[in-house]
DNA sequence: ATTAAAACTGACTAATCAGTCAATGGTATA
DNA sequence: TATACCATTGACTGATTAGTCAGTTTTAAT
């Protein structure tokens, strides 16, 4: 594994454990098995460091998301993919959900920056398409994206809570119908 | 003003503007118009700030908003009340909204010291009642504060965002219609 | 008026931290 | 072999910060 990646890594887990000024770019580097001087090599501030974080846990959810969801499914069972996808892949790497929580409650953190990535760009077409189609409420589509978003969320956080793992899948659709009927006309 | 009630003030604007580790105590007495040492004369380290940050807002949330439900008021008409009264608390405090984001996420956050306070356990109270008499899905309450409380954020996320108030009760009355519809049986 | 306790001040410090830099090692190309 | 260019190191620094403390003022009680 290359310095990059293996600074990314530990970032990620001192981050989500100690917060992003509770971590010290030193102790990064230190616990990464790379020496202080790399880092700033690498990403020339700490600032930089935790946006390049952001992008690098966006790429990773939206090349482990997408390509599960086949063609010639119905926009339901396209979002219902990506429910699932988004709730395996926060359960799986704890600490990446962990940093995007921080993350997206700092200061560094600006809609602009969201808006930019093609994860949240698709499933805003996504949603587009079903408001035009009629299966949506008339409401905005980025209302629409923030609160399934938020339901994710919050369905993780109480499988965590509640230790519970993806074997109970069942519970977890019965979630996403939730959210869905809210939502669906 | 007392000195304790404009440090937290302060510290509440400051915080919510550039983050906990972001703030220096000196700049949250100076900008307070009072000296370094008193801070530490009332909150001896800056962590217990911070926590006593946390009950101060939610105190003040319980204030507000649980005086306006009247007796004789059904179960859904009393969680409107709540719903309403904590989209316009956090609409007109803006800073204890961004703090309490902020505080949730970070590292100083626990469920326990949640769950102490009467806020949420009258919450839960009522949920529970709910779910007893069977107008809830029959899922654990807590999930169901949380999916509301969630809902909530969004919601003031969305007016604020958009530069909305609390003219559209309409809109937001929508938004807690397909919250409740997605949690009621 | 005296006393004691509490509120308050602000200069100070020990520790920490983000970022620098001069030097070294490695690798590829000509 | 010589040259050039990254990757890498780790000791170092200037700036910042949480928390201290010795002393002063205010308040309240007897």
């Amino acid at each position: 594994m290359d310095k990059r990646t293996k600074l990314i890594i530990t970032a990620k887990r001192l981050f989500s454990e100690h917060g992003f000024y509770g971590t010290a770019t030193a102790r990064i580097a230190r616990e990464a098995g790379v020496s202080n001087g790399i880092l700033f090599h690498y990403f020339p501030t700490k600032d930089l460091l935790i946006k390049a974080m952001f992008f690098d846990v966006k790429d990773r959810l939206f090349d482990y998301s997408v390509g599960q969801v086949y063609k010639g499914a119905t926009l339901k069972e396209s979002i219902y993919t990506l429910w699932l996808a988004a709730v395996e892949f926060n359960l799986e790497n704890a600490n990446d959900f962990e940093f995007i929580r921080q993350f997206e409650t700092s200061p560094f953190y600006r809609t602009e920056t969201e808006l930019e990535h093609r994860y949240v760009q698709l499933c805003l077409e996504l949603i587009d398409k079903g408001i035009e189609e009629g299966q949506f409420k008339q409401i905005p589509a980025m209302l629409i994206f923030k609160s399934i978003s938020a339901q994710v969320e919050t369905t993780v956080r109480f499988l965590k809570m509640n230790n519970m793992v993806l074997d109970d899948v069942e519970f977890t659709h019965r979630l996403f119908e939730m959210a869905w009927d809210s939502l669906a006309k």
